[in-house]
DNA sequence: CTAAACTTTCAGAAAATACTGAAAGTTTAA
DNA sequence: TTAAACTTTCAGTATTTTCTGAAAGTTTAG
């Protein structure tokens, strides 16, 4: 199994990101080499592609099926196991936005609603409470519409960007059109 | 200078976030203590609420300044430095969208402009470019979208998030208001 | 059953990241 | 000037994360 150059400068890179995008290196690497290299390969394919070793692969290959970005692929007389991407590019984006929010913002959410219930105990404290409501709402705005988006799809999406700056504007649109129940007409 | 029991659960909470939000421990503590604690806070008083070296404190001021997440602020007749948020909590949370973005989407959008340009080379390089185009097509609409957004500001995006799953139906509604050049009508 | 062909697990090693504290640097007041 | 009151830097250390490889586990063919 021989990588092209393309295919190994973005194995490369998805190593070196793969820590900002919530995996680690060999885990980056191995997400591209799977999503990119068109056959489905073998736990022993990507270790030797990659220079691992065959334990590190294992535990690789678990982690992105936890984050549901590979599959098992069966071949018909092979013993051993191949995988594949798990969806179109589009799935696979919303998986890593849909596991990052549970990791990075619903923990935070949590917290946040336990410590609004609290009862402020001066002054110092109803302050940090306000703060606090702040970050909930924000977030909850956040976690509110990426669920939306994810929604739409990625036709609706694309044609939701060439409006450009024109978000706006239809949102304007939108209140004159849907009057709203207070206001009898 | 005391941290109320909330303060501090958020605190603690904050710094065990902090990793998966882009930054350490320390600076996530840093962070929270600040934008909780109504009153500026110099170096020291930092140092000694989260039992931390004078040093690291002034590292992680120096990242979270270059977040551009807290200003410097000058207390009359007072010699040391004290440290304020760098705005509201929307304008903080849009740094560090903004920031992340820089680190995590700009370098491989970057390098997969690159990449397209290459002449592929053979079968197995035409179908990873036809991977990379939806990678890159992919990452620029939700960059352009995220920008989108902070151009909205907090209160039309409430606006939005209210519509909830009506975003789709607004566009539709868009769709047939808007006829296209090619649509002679 | 047995052995071959595979996969998983995990203790210890290696690598990456974060932290300390002492020394060097800077600013201000007198 | 000088020295006091601060801040920054960074070499060395501590902590955390990742990786290896050998041992244990599993599945299948005969």
């Amino acid at each position: 199994m021989q990588m092209s150059s393309m295919v190994t400068s973005a194995v490369m890179h998805f190593g070196e990101m793969g820590s900002r995008w919530g995996f680690n290196r060999t885990v980056g690497q191995m997400l591209a080499l799977i999503v990119l290299h068109d056959e489905p390969l073998s736990a022993q394919d990507i270790a030797d592609a990659l220079n691992v070793s065959r334990g590190n692969v294992s535990m690789g290959l678990k982690e992105l099926q936890s984050w549901r970005l590979i599959r098992l692929h069966t071949i018909p007389g092979e013993r051993k196991e191949f995988f594949i991407p798990a969806g179109t590019i589009w799935q696979l984006a919303n998986r890593v936005f849909e596991e990052r929010r549970k990791r990075e913002i619903d923990p935070t959410m949590s917290l946040l609603r336990d410590l609004l219930l609290d009862q402020p105990d001066n002054q110092q404290e109803v302050k940090a409470q306000q703060t606090l409501t702040e970050i909930h709402d924000l977030l909850e705005n956040v976690t509110t519409w990426s669920q939306e988006l994810q929604h739409l799809g990625p036709d609706k999406l694309n044609t939701l960007m060439k409006l450009g700056s024109g978000v706006g504007k239809v949102l304007d649109l939108k209140d004159k059109l849907t009057p709203k129940k207070s206001n009898s007409k």
